[in-house]
DNA sequence: ATGTACAAGATTTTT
DNA sequence: TCTTGTACAT
């Protein structure tokens, strides 16, 4: 308890004024400040701090306060070290915002907290450490969405799937699901390996996998998949991190999938639940993730097996088993708020936080109902709209605020006028005094911003579109990684892809699936096969000389990369490759801002020790700071204003099939419309101020108007906290009829159709699969692989030289593609050189004959 | 190998 | 409506 007492009082957050006068000076005398500033639940929430505590935190109530102070308690109390402490956030941002308010209240005794980021970050550090018993380097690569697409891609078409019917990127969203569920290859239940007939789904899935390791890399389901695998297949390197972290704390656990729940679970060791009872859905219901989890589990050495998996004892101890006395509870703290979890589409598992006082016997669980942020009416209208959700565990949020301003609806005749709409308040708003940073729109979808934008821009109103392309995913961003990824690890085949030919030099589509067959059936890297190709006569001349010199660059650069400072081979290396070139002799209007870019990614690679590291930097983080923020309105999606708050928010687009999304409602019927009613109150508790909400009659989807209809949503908000008021839009239309006859226009006349929905069809239709059959641990196929794959940068050598020796040998008959039948007359590793009957002699490598 | 013409399809998004 | 990707001609 040292520096902590010194807090100055500045620093605590600004929203929840400090009780002042002297008897709370007399208090914070006698405790350290950050613990005074908080109300009594809160404050339990801090100080609970033996056994696992589950926060139920509303929105607005302060979580990653108590989540930070906790931390300080914590150290403070002296029960763990900085580096004792593992504490995950769902996001980036969300770390981000965790390290600076610690910061705040800690100084530098932050940078000894080593633990601190998301899942996927800490699981990365801890899979790089440990690479080797998962059979990678530790230099892996971790791929991106779109390398991973392409490499999908790659293998759809040598197993000759059409990419139109079956495209890669569906069947990257489905590996990501399977990731995300903690299914390896052979736990995925054959209904859904099924997808693409026959059980190719499956295979595909472990051809990647393959193939992944082929190339050192991983993508990002991966780094928790195989961390779960590490700590199954070694107790004593998972001993080793349990012992480590004394303390484990979960930021968002509402969002948490199940991998990430097996992680935690591994870690923290607990107690293995009955998986819950199984949902009311009738007929057929699809195997959902939990269900998943627990097929993993059993499939698998679960650590602490039989007496673990009877019914769960709802109280410590209780007479039974000692395994439960010798289970270590952690000291577990997961914060979350179920009427927050809005990424059930991309796998999270709000039955995490349902079953939490199952996983964790005799877990606290502590509710944060005093919400500071908004307004009385914006709360009452977000909670009466919450209320309607069925699958909640409930909580009464209330605040000591004013009751403020109603919460308003509006109509407008069509989405432009409703941007006209908006544009107006917000100037008026601004004429007021307001700031413009405390104002935002949240659309539901982001075709929505465009009207927006346009809008703004006439008016003059600055404005910055939130979560748009980040950084590093612009295009000239990703070729220059490319060619420094190449430089740091030559088997990293997607970035060779990309750049093999950027910018042109002649090396099309037709020359690189000629390496690629070669690469797949050597089972080694492209640029191996560049290598090996580039030196036989299977490539006309042109591009086998720019083929030979780009290999050439490569190993200058590789070599130079020894010798100087990696901010200057970047310079180099976008020189000498043509690639700052090219951009210089682009005419269109975003170059020069490319340029610009580039530069900024050198500038910004200064900060990191070598190559090495940054790389290892940008796959994990993949994000940018902001620089510093001029006024401007902020526009975001939904999903993206999660965590975030402002005086004013706009809530355009309350239609039905839009917000709602039709697709939400079709593919996930009543858990779909939850998730949405869900989001709709994230959108209303995101406003300090003032909450508006908006609705258009007609709307332009896809280029063809439509009507559209008030979204069911306005309807479940309580009268007593809204006003409807009129478009101050002013075409024509919104004033004196229509919508304002009764509620929202004929609401009630439609209203019935709302209980047929067309889920229950979409239902039907999927599978329920139950697990295949209990197989193979995860990579068990490797090892029949491996002999002839080596892994990495050592492949490059051996397929260059010697080493794989041919099957081949000299006399043999042999038949070609293209030159035909042919005699060998040479042989030299993998390289034969043969008298084809028509062709004469050529060389060529041995993949591309067989006996004839 | 590369440029152009047309068709299809178009939530939410982090790592 | 507009973007993206694929078929076709150069």
């Amino acid at each position: 308890m040292t520096e902590l007492n010194k807090l100055p009082r500045h620093d605590l957050p600004d929203h929840q004024p400090m009780a002042g006068g002297i008897a709370a000076r007399a208090r914070a005398a006698a405790a350290p400040p950050y613990l005074t500033a908080l109300n009594p639940e809160q404050r339990e929430a801090v100080e609970t701090l033996d056994g696992p505590v589950l926060v139920l935190a509303g929105a607005g109530t302060g979580k990653t306060r108590v989540l930070t102070s906790r931390i300080a308690h914590i150290l403070s109390t002296g029960r763990a070290r900085p580096h004792e402490i593992l504490s995950v956030t769902f996001t980036n941002k969300a770390a981000r915002e965790m390290k600076h308010r610690l910061g705040q209240m800690l100084g530098h005794a932050v940078e000894g907290m080593p633990w601190l980021g998301t899942f996927h970050s800490i699981g990365g550090r801890i899979l790089r450490v440990h690479a080797e018993l998962v059979q990678l380097k530790s230099n892996f690569t971790v791929l991106d969405v779109d390398d991973q697409v392409r490499l999908l891609k790659q293998l759809l078409q040598a197993d000759g799937i059409d990419d139109k019917r079956w495209p890669a990127r569906m069947l990257a969203g489905l590996i990501d699901g399977w990731k995300n569920r903690g299914l390896t290859p052979s736990q995925v239940p054959s209904g859904e390996a099924a997808v693409f007939g026959n059980g190719r789904g499956g295979k595909l899935y472990t051809a990647y996998q393959e193939r992944l390791k082929t190339l050192n890399a991983a993508d990002f389901g991966d780094l928790l998949l195989e961390n779960i695998r590490l700590f199954r297949e070694n107790p004593d390197v998972l001993r080793g991190y349990q012992n480590r972290f004394k303390y484990i704390l979960v930021d968002e656990y509402q969002d948490t999938n199940v991998a990430q729940y097996l992680w935690l679970r591994l870690l923290s060791q607990m107690a293995t639940s009955t998986p819950p009872p199984s949902p009311p859905a009738g007929e057929g219901a699809e195997p959902r993730s939990g269900e998943a989890g627990e097929g993993l589990l059993s499939a698998s050495d679960d650590p602490s097996p039989g007496s673990l998996r009877s019914p769960p004892s709802p109280a410590r101890g209780e007479g039974s088993s000692a395994s439960i006395e010798t289970l270590r509870q952690k000291n577990i703290c997961c914060v979350g708020d179920d009427d927050q979890s809005i990424y059930g589409w991309r796998g999270a598992e709000v039955d995490n936080i349902l079953r939490f006082d199952h996983d964790f016997p005799g877990a606290k669980i502590i509710r944060l109902e005093r919400n500071y942020r908004s307004t009385g009416h914006i709360l009452a209208a977000a909670s009466h709209l919450i209320a309607h959700n069925e699958s909640r565990l409930g909580k009464t949020l209330r605040t000591e605020d004013v009751e403020g301003e109603k919460v308003t609806v509006t109509g407008a005749w069509d989405s432009e006028e409703e941007a006209r709409a908006i544009g107006e308040e917000i100037e008026q708003l601004q004429r007021a005094g307001d700031k413009l940073n405390e104002v935002a729109i949240l659309v539901r979808a982001s075709f929505q911003m465009r009207e927006f934008e346009d809008r703004f821009v006439t008016l003059g109103l600055p404005y910055r579109v939130i979560g748009g392309p980040r950084f590093y995913e612009r295009a000239e961003i990703r070729d220059a990684l490319a060619y420094l990824r190449v430089i740091n690890s030559p088997a990293d085949d997607l970035a060779f892809e990309r750049i093999v030919n950027v910018p042109k030099r002649g090396i099309g589509d037709a020359t690189v699936q000629l390496l690629y067959d070669h690469a797949r059936k050597q089972r080694m890297s492209l640029a191996a096969a560049a290598r090996a190709i580039a030196d036989t006569d299977e490539l006309k001349p042109k591009p086998r000389g720019t083929l030979r010199g780009l290999m050439d660059n490569f190993d200058r650069w590789r070599m130079q990369s020894q010798a100087m400072p990696h901010t200057e081979l970047a310079e180099i290396v976008l020189d000498e490759s043509g690639y700052t070139e090219m951009w210089q002799k682009d005419r269109s209007a975003d170059a020069a801002g490319r340029l610009e870019n580039l530069k900024e990614l050198v500038r910004s690679m200064e900060e990191f020790e070598n190559l090495q590291g940054f790389l290892e930097h940008i796959s994990l983080v993949m994000d940018r700071d902001g620089g510093p923020e001029e006024d401007a309105v902020s526009l975001m999606t939904l999903h993206s204003a999660k965590g975030l708050e402002f005086d004013n928010v706009f809530l355009p687009g309350w239609e039905e099939g839009l917000f709602p999304h039709q697709r939400a409602l079709d593919e996930q019927g009543r858990a779909g419309l939850e998730e949405e009613r869900r989001l709709a109150h994230v959108g209303i508790t995101r406003a300090r101020k003032r909450a508006k909400l908006y609705f258009a009659t007609n709307r332009r989807i896809h280029g063809t108007w439509s009507t559209t209809v008030p979204s069911r949503f306005l309807d479940e908000l309580p009268t007593d906290n809204v006003e409807i008021t009129e478009s101050k839009g002013g075409s024509g239309w919104g004033g004196s009829s229509g919508y304002g006859a009764s509620r929202f226009d004929n609401l009630e006349a439609f209203g019935s159709s709302y209980s047929t929905p067309g889920w229950q069809r979409a239902q039907a239709n999927r599978s329920r699969g139950g697990f295949n059959e209990a197989g193979t641990p995860y990579g068990a196929n490797g090892g029949s692989r491996a002999r002839r794959a080596p892994l990495t940068i050592e492949g490059e050598l051996i397929a260059k030289s010697t080493g794989t020796t041919s099957e081949y040998s000299l006399g043999d008959r042999v038949f070609h593609q293209k030159f035909g039948y042919g005699r060998i007359v040479k042989v030299d590793g993998n390289k034969l050189t043969i008298a084809f009957d028509k062709a004469g002699e050529k060389k060529v490598v041995d993949s591309f004959i067989q006996r004839a």
